[in-house]
DNA sequence: ATGAAAATTACCCCAAAGGGTAATACAGTT
DNA sequence: AACTGTATTACCCTTTGGGGTAATTTTCAT
């Protein structure tokens, strides 16, 4: 099962079809297609795969951006409108779905099959972005009084849980250095403990 | 100068220029057209805009993939490749550059300015994702010992930085109860302080 | 080579946090 | 009614952490 499933839903058969030929073709696995809301949720229910084509409009109704919001609430996969409706509405409440791309129809094959790729190494990746590493620039972009390299080394131990006798353990340097940097690193950060440093640190590293 | 900038790396005058009109149709502002690798260096420094399109092939040779490699890591913009290089090959190394997206020449109008709209939209809300808030659920899933609704709003308070004293004020209990709450959060954590239980929240936050 | 900034160490004191045990109250379950 | 789990509180004790001052060494730039 080491194969990327992508579900189709799109209720015009014949282009249900031609996707799903080019997505094989491509060495993906087409795990199924459907042509409504409720068979697309129960197929994600039962058979949940790692990507979601989406055209967002099925049978007259908007359904396709009804499943973009379930599938944002319930699953953790990336999807892609494949649609012929660009109008600036339709797009406006498609772009707050954040879809991993949004391709209008006719499309050309290459560039379905590369926006695919891109899609889901992009979403492999999305983890990664959650609570990222510390960055010296960013943190003193936003300070007054700036960090040194050394007191950024401390930081990040303290980030990642470390007491002060393992920081001075693995510093090879005394209890009391480990604790006069990590003072002054408070004043600097504006921060009272440990605690409210690793506080002051995600606002520093999201703060633009 | 709420203008959405949107910078131009295209070797071909002709296309460049038909991208160009294109996106002023649509309410951006081109804030350069650039034909080279240097160029567009100089105009991300001295003229950063809110977007990039960069075609992959410069003048014979892959420049594209490299200034894309220097946006994600001095700038924090969105790029789009626009190129009609869609090799295997190409696309591998492209998409680990993360892009918003990937167009294939010869793309249509409407395909472009979805995409535009979706990575500028997309790229807005890139910075929410990062440090996301606590959600008990995801905590609770990857532990044998479930942490109780009670307990996990102490938690909060302690993610956020307070002391006991401040979380006991702010819950109306003694101190008592919020040391053996914690106490007792520790173990089902396997923290040993709060630094380390703040560390054990972000692995379980981010942990499938 | 002189001076400034950063890194290192020591000492003292007090506040805060962690660990253990025990008891009571209160909910929902069987 | 008895049981279970959670929440609440108290008490005791030990360790860790935070705040202040002071002195020495290193490093780097003028």
């Amino acid at each position: 099962m080491n194969d990327v499933k992508i579900l189709i839903v799109e209720d015009e058969p014949i282009i249900a079809e031609d996707i799903g030929a080019l997505i094989e073709k491509n060495a993906f696995v087409v795990s199924a297609i459907v042509y409504t809301k409720e068979k697309a949720m129960h197929e994600l229910q039962t058979n949940l795969p790692d990507l979601v084509l989406l055209d967002i409009n099925l049978n007259g109704a908007m359904d396709g951006l009804l499943i973009a919001e379930k599938i944002n609430e319930q699953f953790n996969i990336p999807f892609i409108f494949i649609t012929s409706y660009s109008d600036k509405p339709t797009l406006e409440k498609a772009k707050y779905t954040e879809p991993s791309g949004y391709i209008v129809k006719p499309f050309n094959e290459a560039g379905l099959y590369s926006t695919l790729e891109i899609a889901l190494y992009n979403h492999a990746q999305k983890n990664k972005l959650k609570f990222p590493p510390l960055s010296l620039q960013r943190i003193n972009k936003n300070l007054p009084d700036l960090i040194s390299e050394r007191e950024f080394t401390l930081l990040e131990l303290i980030y990642e849980g470390k007491t002060n006798k393992q920081i001075a353990e693995v510093l090879f340097i005394s209890l009391n250095t480990v604790k006069k940097h990590i003072n002054n690193t408070y004043l600097k950060l504006g921060a009272t403990s440990r605690a409210s440093a690793i506080v002051c640190l995600r606002q520093l590293m999201t703060d633009k």
